[in-house]
DNA sequence: GCAATAACTTGACACTGTCAAGATAGCTCC
DNA sequence: GGAGCTATCTTGACAGTGTCAAGTTATTGC
């Protein structure tokens, strides 16, 4: 007569996603350390274990908040690209800026996705969505790349200044909100810098 | 008659550096998600709540690890410097090493200092170790700053080069351990980025 | 030697991830 | 339209975790 289980949700599979929604809203609430199993069913509706069922375990979870990561990611890096002209320069100014668009908008996935933190590397979703993001940024460096030299360092380069400089705009923002550096100021900075390298002749 | 506790250490203090000791080699060992108060607890011999007594919580222990990790950062960078000519960029170059030594001698203490994770800002010793590490960034970058720039922005430029620097120099080794970039190839592409800055009319 | 205090230990509780087993909703097939 | 089948959950359990309160003992100060 009465039933031992409460079915409290539809079982239609939209489960899965409300729990990533989930997992979003407790990242932004609490951080990544406030990221749980348990609050994320709770907060969907379901049982303790139903993320089991879908993600395996917590990694699985993480994994695919971070893929979801990753598209937004990519998404605010093309929406600035297609904004741009066709000059080199411009497009990797654009993807910069999409990088801090990103931030500004979803600060609670930048940090995550570049928290270091592992994810599930076998996972097909977050691959590509991760291997999407670097290539953006491959093959909007690609003209930038002097002849002879491996492609991989100007990426590193770029991707660590906007990285850096990302963060600090966050944090900065954050302590004075009306604050805010600008890219033509870094690029002013890095022409000072080769200077003096140039003057030392060590280049 | 029959003690109701069972003493494995001396009490003499040296518990608390124990810990720290071995929340290193937890993190060495099975990375920032294998670190826990019990786990520390039970590798120095003492009872599981011990570390409340020394660190109050998790949070406490790993605002310890982090200010050691932060003294031999320093250590690293002054040990560099030490040996550096007077030459300003020399100097720069020197920390910047430095900044590789440490990286590469204590891998889990770098990703651990630099992964993002909160710690207690209200920690003196982690304060004044945290302070003083940036207090050389700041002193080696200020020769370098142009007029009228806030030194701000130099020295993130600096420190967000040589962190992901770091961190590719890091992952690379792993894969391909003969491999290396070496700074001067980070100065050409400066060089050659600067050019593209130039070209474009936009500095 | 005695009292005070520092440096722990013990025990408990709520919370977590994870697994195994059960239940049921919704589909397919006849 | 009923019988099964399977995807999608729920329940229950267990070990591990952080953290607190209370007890115990070693060491220090007098």
């Amino acid at each position: 007569m009465t039933s031992t289980t409460s079915p409290r949700r539809k079982r239609d599979g939209s489960l899965r996603n409300d729990l990533i929604d989930a997992g979003v809203a407790l990242l932004r609430e609490r951080g990544a350390d406030g990221l749980s199993l348990r609050e994320c069913a709770s907060k969907a509706g379901a049982s303790h274990a139903a993320p089991g069922y879908h993600f395996k375990n917590l990694m699985g979870l993480s994994t695919a908040i971070a893929a979801r990561g990753y598209r937004l990611f990519c998404e605010a890096m093309t929406q600035r690209l297609s904004e741009a002209g066709e000059d080199s320069f411009s497009r990797l100014e654009a993807i910069c800026h999409g990088y801090l668009d990103y931030a500004s908008a979803y600060p609670e996935l930048f940090l995550f996705i570049f928290s270091g933190q592992k994810f599930n590397e076998g996972d097909e979703e977050f691959d590509t969505a991760a291997r999407k993001a670097y290539g953006i940024l491959r093959e909007t460096c690609a003209p930038l790349v002097p002849a002879g030299s491996d492609p991989a360092d100007l990426e590193i380069l770029v991707w660590s200044l906007v990285h850096g400089y990302a963060h600090l705009t966050m944090t900065r923002k954050k302590e004075n909100p009306e604050l805010g550096l600008t890219w033509p100021e870094l690029g002013s900075l890095m022409k000072h810098l080769e200077r003096a390298l140039q003057s030392r002749g060590s280049v």
